[in-house]
DNA sequence: GGGCAGGTGTAAT
DNA sequence: ATTACACCTGCC
């Protein structure tokens, strides 16, 4: 029996919880098919799942988590940056392209998760696959992070990070990006690096401050702007969102990245981070490389 | 075994 | 100014 249950809004609670910006939800069959999601916002452990009269928190029935899960799913109050899912598509959709591809891909919302946690999420993701992005998250969460019961636990807490060991880092799979890691966690520490000040600058300051953290490029800094600084006209371009704007908007002809951002920029201006999330989810679906055709069998 | 995917830093032009 | 390559891990 559902403990609490958020209003949809338009919002698909599989498609956004599965489309690239957050790595640490899990997927499992309940009763009667119903899919459950569970996951952490913050110190809560969260499961949801989505029926047709909305979006139901499942437990624990705590008022918190409610209001933490509420804000998390961008179903908090509206504002200019953020308006209501089904009028963002609507006026994306006047957009031919996108709205061929809002027939797979409706209800993808942009997620209001904790600016630090992406910040060191997306290091994480730098020329990474999302599989080994979450076993290396939850593995720093399981290393550093507090215990939350039933062996969950929440993301570390900046000083954790700042102080950790390289030898337990590099046991979290990280990689060359593990110094990376410890150096954003101790310029959070000591407050060189500010996200609520970053939150605040114009866009291009914003982003030319991120980039200044060793790890942080253009890409990383805009998934940081989008995904928790809530600057939804940006449009982080990976290698997927490349696929499908050249697929879609250039005949397939290879562009170079400053003119994907100018045409990104020209054509859904304010929305542009919301387009993003489509055509990603787009190219995710459906330009997928063909397998590498293997020689002969073992 | 070896090739490949993936974004950034660095060193080359 | 652009371009080539190394970086670490996991998968095929």
């Amino acid at each position: 029996m559902p403990a609490w249950t958020i209003p949809a809004g338009g919002l698909h609670l599989r498609r956004t919880l599965d489309s690239g910006q957050a790595f640490r939800w899990r997927w499992e069959s309940g009763p009667g098919g119903l899919e459950i999601a569970t996951g952490v916002i913050g110190c809560h452990r969260v499961r949801v799942a989505q029926d047709a009269d909305g979006i139901h928190l499942l437990s624990p029935r705590v008022e918190e988590a409610c209001r933490a899960c509420t804000r998390y799913l961008g179903l908090g109050p509206r504002n200019a940056a953020r308006p209501a899912l089904p009028d963002v598509e609507a006026a994306l959709a006047r957009d031919r392209v996108l709205d061929r591809v809002l027939t797979h891909t409706r209800g993808t919302g942009l997620l209001v998760q904790d600016p630090w946690e992406v910040l060191i999420s997306f290091i994480v993701s730098q020329n990474n696959n999302i599989p080994k992005i979450s076993r290396s998250i939850e593995r720093l969460a399981a290393s550093f992070g507090e215990r939350l019961g039933d062996g969950v636990h929440a993301f570390p807490a900046v000083e954790r990070l700042a102080r950790a060991h390289p030898a337990t880092l590099r046991a979290c799979h990280l990689g060359y990006r593990a110094p990376y890691v410890r150096e954003a966690a101790r310029r959070v520490a000591d407050g060189r690096l500010d996200l609520c000040a970053v939150a605040r600058l114009p866009v291009d300051e914003a982003r030319a401050s991120l980039c200044e953290v060793p790890g942080i490029g253009e890409k990383v800094a805009d998934c940081i702007l989008l995904f928790a600084l809530g600057r939804a006209d940006v449009f982080p371009i990976d290698v997927w969102v490349r696929r499908a704007v050249e697929r879609l908007y250039f005949r397939g002809r290879p562009q170079p990245v400053r003119t994907l951002r100018v045409f990104a920029r020209e054509r859904f201006g304010p929305l542009a981070g919301y387009a993003q999330q489509h055509l990603y989810a787009y190219a995710r679906a459906h330009l997928r490389a063909a397998p590498a055709a293997r020689a002969a069998a073992g």
